[in-house]
DNA sequence: GCGGAGCTCAACCGATCGGTTGATGCCCGC
DNA sequence: GCGGGCATCAACCGATCGGTTGAGCTCCGC
């Protein structure tokens, strides 16, 4: 089986081929450590599993990567292995293709039973995440729109009504319906405070 | 040398010690993935360096756990091993006696040479971290004081002026004029955009 | 094809915010 | 003692925001 890994960080990289070493079935064909060689070397090395973490450091980021790879002809499975565990994290890198989704912080054996159900297609995620989508699952919660998501990245930047409107080709009229809908989602009254319950809840990032 | 690895990322634990492996000066007595193994661990191997995480899932972070080993009888140097680089947890880490701090996003090279130093006692930064702490040295930044981040942190629950002047016991004037130091301070224009920039600059924590 | 969800826009209102100027009192360091 | 930084307050203005109501549009599932 043909893996390939991408991660900014060396450390991570030579974690992953050593934990990997007592895996006879597993080969690393290549490695980049951004999004544009490991387009480049997935494109030109073939593997049946590429390991993506989505922090890149500068340039795109990981779900760009993975939604790149994905359009390639003879694409790959791609399992993302990262930090992070929101939500908004989560549903992108599954938006862009993504296999499987698994945490850095899990033990070895469940890094290797993951790529190998990767590598036939099948979907995995870590227990954490799974967790975390269930209880999504079980309690509706406030689920807010993409748009609402966009105005609300937005927001964050301290952007105005206006700014939003500008940016995202819509009326103010508009960005402030959306804004109502936001507050009775998160169950707040402010802009400042929809800012600060969006990314406690992990759906955005500062 | 002795070295103890602190960090809840099997992976990266693996990916230290496959580097280290390399380095025949270099012996790992030990590791831990949290910060109560860690403390009871060190204290037993007595380790030369400890490689740290700042972040170490559930429970007291790589900060506290700092603070803690370097109260031990026969303390180790600390060198603080992270994904982050914000001005909060630089400033905290150096705070908790930390030797030095690298960027996990370092070359191997620089690992291994930051390792021998902060062996010897001297103080290591990653060129990345060293980089910002100089700018903040040209730059004495913004400073702002004890009552403008008692306003920032009503601020980032999504109050209003007059909710923060009821809360202060002060008139909304006098929390306007604060708001408007805060502004000029941050380089920002809207109450939002002052709690995001805050946080980035991790004078509040949400 | 009907309803529902999501996105879009409009017009209006009061409340709040941002910006400005100016002022007072306090404490600290030179 | 004097300047300077900090905290406090006042009054005013225009711009923006929050709230409301109502409406048209598309897409999707039943």
């Amino acid at each position: 089986m043909k893996l390939f890994l991408v991660d900014d960080h060396p450390v991570v990289r030579a974690g992953i081929k050593a934990l990997l070493d007592g895996e006879p079935d597993m080969e690393i064909v290549g490695e980049a450590a951004n999004a544009d060689d490991a387009l480049r070397l997935v494109a030109l090395r073939e593997p049946d599993v590429v390991l993506m973490d989505l922090q890149l450091g500068d340039g795109p980021d990981g779900v760009e990567a993975t939604r790149r790879i994905r359009e390639l002809p003879r694409k790959p499975q791609i399992l993302v292995l990262t930090t992070y565990e929101t939500d908004a994290d989560i549903v992108r890198a599954i938006d862009a293709g993504a296999t499987g989704y698994l945490l850095k912080a899990s033990p070895p054996d469940e890094l290797f039973s993951a790529i190998r159900a990767a590598a036939r297609g099948e979907s995995v995620l870590s227990p954490k995440v799974a967790a975390k989508m269930m209880r999504r699952m079980r309690d509706p919660g406030p689920a807010l729109t993409a748009r609402e998501i966009e105005i609300l990245e937005l927001l964050s930047k301290g952007a105005g009504n206006k700014e939003i409107a500008r940016a995202l080709f819509i009326t103010e009229a508009t960005v402030k319906t959306h804004l109502n809908h936001v507050y009775g989602k998160l169950g707040v009254e402010t802009r400042t405070a929809a800012v600060t319950a969006a990314v406690e809840r992990g759906l955005i990032r500062l």
